[in-house]
DNA sequence: TCGTGCTTTTACCATTTGGTAAAAAAGTGG
DNA sequence: CCACTTTTTTACCAAATGGTAAAAGCACGA
């Protein structure tokens, strides 16, 4: 009786409701990376998942929910490369590294690239919270130990925060801006050629 | 009667013609802008614009035609930057040139920038076809240009379509993702800073 | 001033869409 | 095999939305 009937907060989430929360969240990245929260429909999601439109009521509360959901699901796998620098690595190296895992991740990830992209191109309505208790927290500490590491010495002197903008801008471009990057590059894939570049501009802008 | 009796692609726009749609289209860019095509309704488009939304469908045949109009509209000014490189010019000096001018751009028309910025996020749906007759030939050429130049000593060689990408995403950034900015920066305006920040990026990245 | 054609409003519609109620159909522990 | 719970389906609905028909207003030259 005190449990949450429905699938929502309770304690045990049995097996048939692991796997269709999955399904669920699997297509709703699929149709709400391709058209947006308010262009995607709760009946492209069902068919989607395989599953009825009521059923799919039956594990969230609403189309928002899901959206919520699979936001904040994603929030942290999107930071890890973030998380990833290393305070006592090699700063340029780090620096580096971190480009270079945000753009595989563009290459690897890039429905959530595009779920994330189309929030703050909304003005974030569903996450602006999160984005200042869970992502400027990160982004100060970060742009502080870019800076320390400017003051040091150890790197050329930037500003931190432009610096992170700049690389999340170039990084996710290949994958929010697909449809473009297609047509001006024939169809290749262009992110061969985008890692040696990114890898020639930042080191470029870095190195001591 | 030969003549398309609706507003459409009639000889003689009257004067009221012109004003309506003006306001229409401006109305409409607000909107487009904030909600995506998908997002956007005729009933905001109307109470923004202060004409009915019957009213609104006697200038245009559909919510997609002014969606389009709007598009190939804004396609020209959107590119001026680009075709105001000179060949003849000092080469550092024109790829600065360009990227202040899109960062302007970016901090001048940030609806502007938001609706390509929608309408290439979901994949190009209305205006693919002047990426590749307009945007294509242009970028072509620009990167011929720029490489160009990198042969000639005149830069350091780069691959001119990815700097292109670079400039484009460092620069619209700012437009696209400015909720997100505004929360990292705690609401200071970023553009000077960053206008700082790109100058360095693309100086160092290409000054021989 | 009057008529003609451009402009705007008033009433509607059909479809789509997020969501619900309640019954039917699985599962599941005893 | 049975009672009880969880899951799924069937049948709906109210609101929102893009769009239309046709009447009413209006501007402006003859």
């Amino acid at each position: 009786m005190e449990d949450g009937t429905q699938a929502a907060g309770g304690a045990k989430p049995s097996r048939i409701q692991l796997r269709n929360r999955k399904r669920i969240l699997d297509a709703a990245l699929d149709v709400f990376s391709m058209h947006g929260f308010r262009g995607a429909t709760l009946d492209q999601i069902a068919e989607a998942s395989g599953l009825s439109k009521p059923n799919i009521l039956y594990y969230f509360a609403g189309k928002e929910e899901i959206h919520v959901t699979l936001l904040n699901g994603l929030m942290d796998t999107w930071l890890d490369p973030m998380r990833a620098i290393d305070p006592a690595g090699e700063p340029l190296d780090e620096i580096l590294r971190y480009v270079h895992r945000k753009l595989e991740m563009s290459r690897a990830l890039p429905r959530e690239s595009r779920l994330f992209a189309n929030e703050i191109l909304q003005g974030a309505p569903m996450i602006g919270a999160g984005l200042v208790s869970v992502l400027k927290p990160l982004v100060d500490e970060t742009a502080a130990l870019i800076e320390s590491w400017g003051a040091a010495g150890r790197l050329k002197p930037v500003d931190g925060r432009h610096l992170i903008f700049s690389i999340w801008a170039t990084t996710q471009h290949y994958a929010d801006f697909d449809a473009q990057v297609q047509v001006l590059l024939d169809g290749r894939d262009g992110h061969e050629d985008a890692s040696v570049f990114l890898d020639t501009l930042y080191r470029r802008m870095l190195a001591v």
